[in-house]
DNA sequence: ACGCCGCGTTACGTTAACGTAAGCGTAAAT
DNA sequence: ATTTACGCTTACGTTAACGTAACGCGGCGT
């Protein structure tokens, strides 16, 4: 089993704790973004004395925050978007505006994806014409 | 014919020119936004006397810079991009460039839908399992 | 013992993408 | 003839998301 997971994927599943810098190497932001993200509240690492050590969870958070960047949002969107995944079960309220939440990020998402299509309908379009045009001869060029 | 576009839409295809406050209200931004994309030439209006006169390409160029930051792509970027929509006829050479430059945003554009979709089939499923907790009687919280 | 990492904190610097305020010109309304 | 409204320019302010510099502490290789 774990065929088709690499040596980092294994190696971020199975180690419990990791230190900033390997944080850094297997996910490729800088120390200062870490510990950016630990001061907005994205991330909770513990401490063993003074030195931060992050967690599954934190491993499981940071990706999501980098594909939520990806996409444009901002790190409060995020910070609210990461709660829907790790939800607190001891608060009933809580975690129901979270899934009211979840339901209004999933109908943007969608109302995204058909924009992503179009966008690519368009480019893909554009591409052809410009294909064509670059293909002509010389004449195409006369209107 | 045009019977699938409204009023807006039609309006803006026909319109000429259009004052910066017709822009503002069609697009949704204020005044600032358009002298600020005039001055990183994005936009390029014409002139009469000292008022600013967006034409048609305007429209097209703003519709795709208002797309592109949706997606999160900065000015920048969108910049490049737009020269693929509207292309030097004139250099071949310059075209070129651009052509290249729009396979590679293509190739982008797809992984980025890919993504999109294990975002939002990932967003499903806890929705469902967040669905299924909540309307549990509540034993479902015991392990 | 000494020097050098690697990590930590504090704090100031930076860039993008506008917001906001000041001051002027002009055109329409009263 | 004003007032009101809109538009223009210039310029300083603001927020997000880090970068970078200064300085201290604890381990450890020689």
């Amino acid at each position: 089993m774990y065929a088709e997971l690499d040596e980092t994927e294994l190696f971020l599943m199975t180690e419990t704790y990791m230190t900033i810098r390997e944080m850094c190497d297997a996910f490729d932001v800088t120390p200062r973004t870490l510990r950016f993200y630990e001061a907005k509240e994205l991330l909770f690492p513990e401490r063993r004395g003074t030195k931060r050590l992050f967690t599954r969870r934190d491993r499981a958070r940071l990706k999501l925050i980098l594909r939520g960047k990806r996409f444009g949002f901002s790190l409060e969107d995020i910070r609210q978007l990461l709660d829907l995944y790790d939800p607190n079960k001891d608060n009933k309220e809580q975690m129901m505006r979270a899934y009211e939440l979840g339901l209004q990020r999933l109908a943007d998402l969608e109302a995204r994806r058909t924009e992503l299509e179009d966008i690519i309908a368009d480019l893909k379009a554009n591409l052809e014409w410009g294909a064509q045009f670059l293909s002509a001869p010389k004449a195409a060029a006369a209107g």
